[in-house]
DNA sequence: CACAGGAAGTTCCTTTTTGAAACTTTTAAC
DNA sequence: GTTAAAAGTTTCAAAAAGGAACTTCCTGTG
């Protein structure tokens, strides 16, 4: 199967990957959450290359996810859209497998 | 920041993506939950390379999500361990979510 | 026993994606 | 009126994914 026909796919796991299932939309996504709404701001957070991070805010954008903004010429606030926001128990139990079963190392040093 | 740096990072959900937030490794992982365990099962399944199939579920058994065990010379069954299991919520949510807001669309043939 | 067939990979080679860095364009600042 | 920042593009190299054929070790079957 090629990745694009996800969407399509009868099992919802499947359909809901094909928006977000990639490296790094999840985490735009909750930037977003935190309040982040502009490309250099996506882009020092996340430490992304623009090409990836323009490539995945505009499918964000196409999928209904977040919803594009002029604030002034040619410059934009990406935010989340009503079906964004109920992304938001997936970010959650992300969250919560992350914190118990990923604790984070401290350094030996 | 590279992809690789984002097992030690300070967020949760980071720590989370840096497993599971590859593009194939939740289906795999679906698929576990759903009583797939052979090479053969996962590949015709998920319609995925043997490549990248062979690499998702080293890494899987490496990150201790899966089990590996050999039931035949050579042959091997993959099975969700402790941890790999306590992924259901975030399951159940993508479930959730692809069902609630990415509608399965019958084709307008 | 010799041969076909399946499971689980490897190899090799091509196509896509990423990544890194420099280059545009428009607007605001000094 | 030169300088800077925002949000991209472009260009080119490196890494990852896709495809197809090839390998090994078993397990039948005749």
């Amino acid at each position: 199967m090629k990745w694009s026909n996800l969407e399509n796919d009868i099992c919802p796991v499947a359909r809901s990957l094909s928006v977000i299932g990639d490296r790094w939309t999840l985490l735009i996504i909750r930037d977003c959450f935190l309040g982040i709404s502009r490309f250099q701001q996506f882009q020092s957070s996340l430490d992304i290359t623009r090409h990836v991070l323009t490539d995945r805010l505009n499918r964000l954008v196409e999928q209904g996810i977040l919803i594009k903004e002029e604030y002034a010429r040619g410059r934009y606030d990406y935010r989340l859209s009503e079906t964004g926001r109920t992304l938001e128990p997936v970010l959650r139990e992300l969250f919560n497998w992350g914190k118990r079963h990923r604790p984070l190392r401290r350094k030996t040093a």
